[in-house]
DNA sequence: ATACACCTTTACGCAACGTAAATGTCAATG
DNA sequence: CATTGACATTTACGTTGCGTAAAGGTGTAT
């Protein structure tokens, strides 16, 4: 029995472009062309179409599908046991989407009262005050009342939405610090990571990006027990990791 | 503070190249073009650029993203609402996938018993003899001797990818033909689709297709009992449902 | 002869950029 | 002052798996 490309994709349920694009990309080209340039297709491209279809529908690319087909000596279980990893692997990325969604969304349920102008207003007037008396008298000795003012200014003229961003920022600081400090690497990706993501945090509440400044903030994390207790807190000795990770990252760890 | 884009890309974690397409596609312009064509970006823009990453983060898509920060009064909470769901949905198709995956690593592992050439021939011809003994005086009178021989020779000469495909999708059949029995229309969209799977599955035995041959077997479908009762153990009725469903779908229902 | 259903090739479109290539600008250096 | 090197610009192809024209040839029936 021959086909042309209509007969055979009526009988598998896919287009004509579709056949055409499988002969043009090599994966299942017809078993003949007629004098008219017509695609005629023989039992053994139906057979073999079955096959394309069948990983197809397991989500296989056409790339290695037609290492499959066209292979007879290939590895069906080893590439469909590859697959399946990149499967797992998919769903867990996904899994952790969902779960950000989520805690955005709780994020942001919660910031309906910060929608609220003035109880917004008076949330950041608050952390601003708590942070004034936690560390107020050190920060403007090291920066400068200038400084400090306009950080402040910055921090007061955050949006809802721009809040929910740097504490998310800050957890995940917290976070890939903790994975960073299982590698004991400070010099490593994953630390330098850490770095780069608190510089980002840092630019929230800077208006001015300096490696001298950033590298300046690193040191005062461990010479000040306060802000060393806040990292330590989640695991002894994160303050002088990420003061070292930093040095790197601002290549101020030579000129001590 | 003015930013080039390589300074708030450097800044904002990402390539130049994302900042002049994000510029193209009007998601986020800068604040003006300097005498030299270069993007100045301001404050305002890194914190509308922090937004948009904030989302693409959650795998929102560009399209959307542009419509929640461009609209101050877009409700954002539906948005992530809306993305959650598609999110979600995503996955239920992920782990559907994954289960067949898993099913057909399992299938190819029992396969591998049938890679052996003798015993998937032995194999074969059992299932060819069963069937003779089933249902041969059935078909060989309707069918006639030579349509049941070829048919049977293509069963011999399948291979054991191809046995695995044609029982999946038998298994597909009859799983798509309940739920299409729910919705009670042999018309619909469903059943139609069962149809044309069950024309698939047909294609495996037979060399050549026609509307009338289908036809014919599925009305064999409920005149013979066995059959009836094969399809019927799934669900009574089944045989008629599925027997309606392909006359129409062939359209043999009007010329009884 | 012509209508109509089929076939062909060529090529743009999608999403979100990566990666050149060709060219212009700015600041610093020999 | 000319050159160098690090920036900037635009244009455009490549990625994946086809859908969807457009422009034209073929096959068969009326």
């Amino acid at each position: 029995m021959e086909y042309t490309v209509q007969k055979l994709g009526l009988m598998a349920g896919i287009s004509t472009r579709t056949l055409r694009y499988y002969d043009e990309i090599g994966i299942l080209k017809p078993a003949r062309i007629n004098s008219s340039g017509y695609r005629i297709y023989g039992q053994a491209e139906v057979d073999k179409l079955q096959q394309i279809l069948f990983y197809r529908e397991l989500g296989v690319s056409l790339e290695n599908i037609k290492d499959i087909v066209n292979d007879p000596s290939f590895d069906c279980l080893k590439a469909l046991g590859e697959h399946r990893e990149k499967l797992i692997e998919k769903r867990k990325q996904l899994d952790l989407l969902i779960a950000n969604v989520d805690k955005s969304i709780a994020s942001l349920e919660r910031k309906i009262s910060m929608t609220d102008p003035e109880k917004f207003e008076g949330f950041k007037q608050k952390i601003i005050d708590d942070n004034e008396k936690k560390y107020g008298k050190e920060i403007r000795a090291k920066y400068g009342d200038e400084q400090v003012d306009r950080s402040n200014k910055k921090f007061k003229s955050m949006t809802a939405a721009q809040y929910t961003e740097v504490e998310k920022l800050g957890a995940d600081v917290l976070e890939t610090l903790k994975a960073a400090m299982a590698t004991g690497d400070p010099a490593g990706e994953l630390a330098q990571k850490v770095a780069d993501m608190h510089r980002r945090w840092l630019c929230f509440y800077w208006d001015h990006y300096t490696k001298e400044a950033h590298a300046g903030v690193a040191r005062m994390y461990v010479d000040d027990e306060r802000f060393a207790a806040y990292y330590d807190r989640m695991q002894p000795g994160a303050a002088v990791f990420l003061r070292d990770a930093i040095l790197i990252y601002t290549g101020m760890d030579s000129q001590e």
